[in-house]
DNA sequence: TTGCGTGCAAAGGTTTTGCATGGCA
DNA sequence: TGCCATGCAAAACCTTTGCACGCAA
């Protein structure tokens, strides 16, 4: 199927059962490197970017990337996670991403499939804002500034 | 209002009517840079670094942070640009930056602001996914494939 | 044995920081 | 005159590339 036939290597092992573990989160490649580096035997940065990116591009991890900070991966592979398929929100104030389920998103996607003809991919997508806690404080911080 | 009084400086003025002026695309640092190094007088990259944080805060200009290339900016600042709020598309396979207005993407947003607790901001929110014409030569080699 | 996989070192590119100088109000 | 603005140089990062060696099949 694919042009070339891949090993099956020790570090390739690691890292998608690293990433399958904690499908929870996003990691950085940094983050992975650092993993191994304490717990077992050391994989080099190069390698784990390598394979993130074949990853990636067939489908199995989710690449996120997000305003100041380094690029996140995380892994969407097999059926339970895309039942539970979450969407990203970054807070543009605090940096906070936050995890969130929606229907109407993936609405969304099949309405711009439609009718823009751009097949959005939710899951690759990070939606930009502000999160509650920060529209708070500064809701607050204004209506302060105001009574001066 | 703000709690530093910033001064009008040359520098400042030139960044602004040149994201005003180009308000239909998107920029980045190192483009602004040249552009004044070739056409006029120079500014250095740190200064429009500086610059466009400010105005991206203030919410005059949107930071688009795509991957696999520099960040860009573009002018949101007047009303007119806001009547014709775009958002973005950004293809995974070609890199192409599509522009699209719809209504549905606002309504979204405000399904979340509702019912997530979060002040989504479309037009600071890159949506990624496959263009018409990546999907169209990937079903087709998909297809010669098989076909072999 | 063949050729992909690995990882070090180095390069490449973007963005930020420190600091001395310049310029607005 | 007081401060903010500027920009050079250098640092800080993240990510990619070149290349020699290792290892799976």
């Amino acid at each position: 199927m694919n042009k070339k036939s891949s090993y099956k290597t020790r570090q390739k092992e690691l890292i998608l059962s690293f990433l399958r573990k904690n499908n929870e989160t996003h990691v950085t490649a940094a983050y992975i490197c650092a993993y191994f580096r304490t717990c077992e035997a050391p994989i080099g940065v190069t390698t784990v970017y390598r394979h993130l990116d074949k990853m990636v591009e067939s489908g199995l991890v989710q690449k996120i990337v997000t305003d100041g900070e380094a690029t996140c991966y995380q892994y969407i592979g097999d059926e339970h996670c895309m039942r539970h398929a979450h969407f990203h929100l970054k807070c543009l104030s605090c940096g906070k991403l936050i995890h969130m389920e929606c229907k109407l998103v993936q609405e969304l996607a099949e309405h711009i499939h439609e009718e823009h003809n751009f097949d959005m991919q939710p899951l690759r997508t990070t939606f930009y804002g502000t999160c509650d806690a920060c529209s708070r404080s500064s809701r607050q911080k204004a209506e302060t500034t105001a009574t001066l």
